[in-house]
Formats: C-alpha cells, sequence, structure tokens
DNA sequence: CTGGTTCTTGACAAAAATACTCGGAAAATA
DNA sequence: TATTTTCCGAGTATTTTTGTCAAGAACCAG
C-alpha cells in the first residue's frame, strides 16, 4: 500500500470537512488555507473524492465541498485507496508478468500479501470519526502466532 | 513506514541465503540470477545488511555472504529498516519543522503514528524461517476496537 | 442577463526519490 | 602474481511525486 503526501492531504482535508459539518458548503481555499496545503494541489485531490462519491461539490459562489455521508461511515482505508492508486498487495509481480524468482513464485509473496491485508484491517476500521474524536491512539494489535 | 524494491529485494536475497545455509558462503551472483536481481544493485543493498551486522561476507574465491545469525532470530522489520531509510513514523511533519495545521499540530498525527506502529508490530514478528517454512497467510489481525 | 465565484478538466513542469550502473580498490586464494 | 570476489563512492537514468497553469462550465446574486 502505497502512501504519499496524496493521501495525507485527503484524510487531512475529509477531517476537515468533517469538523466543519455545520456549514452548508466549504470551499478549497478554505481547506487548504486551514490546513497549508497548495489549493491547487488540493483540487486534483478533492475531485477524485467526489468522483469516487465520498463527498459532494457544487459551484459557484457559497459553493464548495461537503461530506456525502456520515464521518463515521466514512473509513481511512476508502480514502487513501480512491487517490492513491489501487494498492498492488503483491510486492513480487514485476514487469515481466509473474513473480521473478526461477522456482516459480517467489518465496516472499504471501509476506506482502499479509502485509497489505493487514494495513487494509487497520485502516478499513478507523472512521473520520474516529479521527476527530481522538479514537486512534493505541489501537494497533500485533499479528497472530503461528499455531504450531 | 517505506517499502520499495530495496526492501523487497533484501528480504529476497536473505530468504534465498536462509535456504542455502549449508554451503559455507554464498555469491552476489548467485543469488541475483536466481532470484532476478540486478547483481550490482543487489551489492549496494547487501552492503547495509552487512554493515548493520545481519549478514557476514569474505571476499575472494570462495567467498561470498552468509547469515549472521539463525534464520528464527533475524526479523523481517529489521531488514527493512537497514535498507531502507529509518521509518519516519509522523507523516505530518513538513519542511517547516512541525505539524502544519493552523490548529498546532494536525489532527491526523496519530493516524500515522499508530499505522507505523501497526505494521512494525506486523514485520517485526515474522522471521526469515517463517517465510521458508510458509508460515505467513493468515496472520494478520484487525486492529483492536475502541473501548467506549 | 451580467459578472464574479467556484468547481472541473487536462496538460504541463519542477523536484525528489528510486533504481540502477560504473570504475576501481582491497582482500583472499591458489 | 593472477584471479576471484566483496567493498566503496560516485554518477546517471527513469519514474514518481508534487505541484502549476490556463481555459472552461456551472452556478448564484444582483
Amino acid at each position: 500500500m502505497k502512501l504519499t503526501t496524496k493521501g495525507r492531504y485527503a484524510v487531512l482535508a475529509l477531517t476537515d470537512l468533517a469538523l466543519e459539518r455545520d456549514e452548508d458548503f466549504v470551499k478549497i481555499s478554505h481547506i487548504a488555507m486551514r490546513q497549508n496545503i497548495s489549493s491547487t494541489y488540493l483540487e486534483q485531490i478533492l475531485l477524485k473524492l467526489k468522483r469516487a462519491g465520498l463527498i459532494v461539490g457544487v459551484r459557484g459562489p457559497n459553493g464548495g465541498y461537503k461530506l456525502a455521508s456520515e464521518p463515521e461511515k466514512i473509513m481511512i482505508a476508502d480514502i487513501i485507496n480512491i487517490v492513491e492508486g489501487k494498492m498492488e498487495a503483491k510486492g513480487c509481480v514485476s514487469k515481466s508478468g509473474s513473480c521473478t524468482g526461477v522456482s516459480g513464485r517467489c518465496m516472499t509473496h504471501d509476506l506482502w500479501d499479509e502485509l497489505s491485508r493487514h494495513i487494509e484491517l487497520f485502516l478499513g476500521q478507523i472512521s473520520l470519526r474516529d479521527i476527530i474524536k481522538g479514537n486512534v491512539l493505541g489501537r494497533s494489535s500485533p499479528p497472530r502466532a503461528f499455531d504450531y
């Protein structure tokens, strides 16, 4: 799973939107100013989120963006997956098509696959509401031990 | 936590080394060939791992690399942390120094912090031995629910 | 309807990170 | 000494990230 400023800006912007929920529509420029992000760059990001249906945008004076649903229904994993590409899960697929090792599929295939799942589970369980309420710290958990 | 080909190659190479444990020393070129990696690129990576003490290398004919300790004692998190830089944990520190938002520290600070911890916990629990034995699948676990 | 506001869209560009390559030096073996 | 192999620093090419820019379309207030 990829994680760049795009993903972080997206979560930051939606958190801002979740906090400003009383105002009907929030302008890009306001979010950009509050969160200290380039507003033209933020445009691109919000556009993707709008196309995906996470937020709605209206044009004209008094226009802007707002969340399409309740903050507790919007999960961080959704946000990230939209603005960053699809996560590619297995890190062992090269240009040639399949795993690289001569022994067919590479030995670490399962590892990266499982790591992706682990991250997805984590971010899929945390909502915008959790962030604005501060219910995030201490929620990471160790992997299951292998049972022999 | 960053994850590029460097990290994946490193894990792949060490897994190869763990499998070839009977041979005293394994040459870069052999690993590179088996795993289909550029051998000059692999040099750099193995060098870092050697400097960090995870593997030992000897020069000259019959030289090569081997693991410095038992496969069950080498954790994936260690490997990754060595070849990729230190992980920077909080994704909200910009050039300016601290969190960007006007409200002091950014609201998503805890999230990225906790995500890093979650990944670290996962990769810190899986060893090279787990990989060569195939004890990886199904070990990811969901985060703790927030207890209200 | 007129004019300003705001999102929409796509193309483009600078900067940074990534993924390598190269040339040679040092050590070990024979 | 000659060959093999790791060691080491520097350099380069490609890709990704991180934006900028300009023009257009919808919308609202007056």
